[in-house]
DNA sequence: AATGAATGAGGGTTCATTCAT
DNA sequence: AATGAATGAACCCTCATTCAT
């Protein structure tokens, strides 16, 4: 029963929750679906955790402290600004295809209006890598006239973040109500050229 | 109780359901909360939808017949190819924000994973009006030379759903950590434009 | 199952929830407890009556209810003064040992703070027949010079009950530390006496 | 944490538990109820006393000794006989007033049906102090012809003891049905003389 | 066409207690 | 002499659903 190692013990549980609450939603977890993927039982939710919710939370933290993490490798060296946000975009769909898992948790806080987000003040501190890169890189841009000058870097988060998050978290309606798999690996580079050939359209300084 | 208007009746639960399930989700929603909106009692549910599951079939088949009708009005008249494009996009943009909650009820199934939209097969059957909009105009353009000629009707739908989709639909978490309500009044016009933006430098054929 | 029959279903569980309240108190008794002593199930209890603490109050409400009417027999008819004070003191006395349930319900609900009774609104509405015949008789006795004028009826319900309610309520520690089991059938007329004697010594008025 | 020091932390234990055990009764209260009075862990409750049972027993124990230990001061010198009965009632009713918790360990082991106190032969043996000095008193009288002779001491015992007792462990339900607050500061001299008067009303030998 | 009564199965949570050092 | 980790069994309550008219 591997007893005796609490820091494991709560990972474990941690591990387990993420995987069912993402995969069911909220109410549709049951704490017993959560311990059977334990080698512990229910009972260590409660100890550990004191209460579903709790539970819940720690899950939605851990999971964006992690993204956050994950986002930090991501970086464009010394490209020229137009290539940069290319790589940008196209280093955001990668990233969201890699993550299914906490982009189904986002929809799942969202379908519970936020309610649990709001309780966390840390995530709110925490770096935004992905916008801190593209803010440099518009900065760039825009000293050297090449990319437009009156376009916010969240904006350009939003586009390209929305075009992403999209196609994982709405394939299953996407995908039976228009017959196209959007995550089907031969349509994946398709898909991240397009993004990078969008924003670079719209970010290139006119002429 | 509204007896002898079954018609009504069952109108009336179909309509109680689809508030409910669209607030609290399908697993959130208990079926004694939906009898609750309605003058009649939970008996009634079982009465004339047989289950919480075939309720809320209805409530989707329903909702995307809505959906669809509402696009139907949509219309760009003979607007040059760009100006099209760009109409497009803005009555899309206006046309999510109008119908968050037939957004809340596609995020919800799809965190269901679309376990119950492949049982309407008759919701493929529906004209897809916002589409073949978007294919009339995209055929138009590309003939005048306007337009660029490589782009599938389908990706340009889908940049700009996504787009729309996702300012309502993720609302909560992206306006809880980025510190900006995105559907806040004040910034509609702004958001509305830029779709449109970014629709017509993309499209738009190269010189 | 003996089935539709609400009204009865409702007054089984009542009985039931009476006995083992009683038996147990509040805190002591489980709801499966309760069940088991019905022809039905645990969630019946929670069909008619919504919650464990909402039949606690129920059984409260009720047991007061049949203790009033209980009191309502008792009368004096047109005994002198002193001796119908003596006959109250002995009714009292009778009518505590003949419902031992209901003083374990005012003990219970007395370690539980009267969080309860004070609930129950109707209950201080309830006439307290024995009160109003005490004060008749009072009356009586102080216009014909023959009782104390100087004593409020409260104060003699007071005494009277404090002695009869003492000996059940206190039966097992009073009993154990004193070897006295204070309800034998052979002591009883001697208590009964004792009240009695008590009552008219101390009302009786002062030559 | 108040290591090396077992009495202390036993004694805190017991007293932690008395608290709480008089403020819930025995079922009423967990264990961590009354850890959390503490300054050690619910781990020491084991440690020090084996079981939840086990340290109501103790309570139960202690709580005994200290109230006949608290008893021992009651005399009344050499008042005379009806003085000295009056002034014993008095003394009963203060004793009483004072030690509102015990009184509730008292109600409760009587919910309990006595249960634990039978396993306390040790209070048998304890001095009843209270009851020694109304046997003497009583016997004084009885030789002096001021008190009545056919008076057992321990119905006197239990006439006082019944009337206090029943103010403070009935207070809630008698307070709230009569309105009145039986413990107000400005009733009780009222109260005590009440018990005097009807003891001496009682005993005193008849003319 | 409609409904009040009833329910088995499971939901989240807490309980007193023991394990293992 | 003391303690952090762990737990099986219950506990109160709610769920979607069916019975019986």
């Amino acid at each position: 029963m591997r007893r005796r190692d609490p820091e494991r013990t709560r990972a474990d549980l941690l591990t387990a929750a993420t995987t069912v609450f993402a995969e069911s939603g909220y109410a549709g977890t049951t704490v017993d679906d959560i311990a059977e993927q334990t080698r512990t039982t229910k009972r260590m939710i409660y100890y550990y955790f004191g209460s579903k919710e709790k539970l819940y939370l720690a899950v939605l933290e851990n999971a964006y402290r992690g993204i956050r993490e994950a986002e930090r490798s991501q970086e464009v060296g010394d490209l020229p600004p137009i290539e940069a946000v290319r790589r940008i975009a196209e280093l955001t769909y990668d990233h969201h295809l890699n993550h299914t898992e906490f982009i189904r948790l986002v929809s799942i806080e969202n379908i519970n209006h936020g309610r649990s987000i709001r309780r966390l003040d840390s995530l709110r501190d925490l770096n935004r890598p992905a916008l801190g890169l593209l803010e440099d890189v518009l900065a760039r841009g825009r000293e050297a006239g090449m990319l437009r000058a009156d376009v916010d870097a969240l904006d350009v988060h939003l586009l390209i973040s929305s075009y992403c998050f999209f196609q994982v978290a709405n394939q299953h309606t996407f995908g039976y109500l228009f017959e196209r798999d959007l995550l089907a690996e031969d349509r994946r580079d398709h898909h991240r050229n397009l993004i990078g050939d969008v924003v670079v359209a719209w970010l290139s300084a006119p002429l």
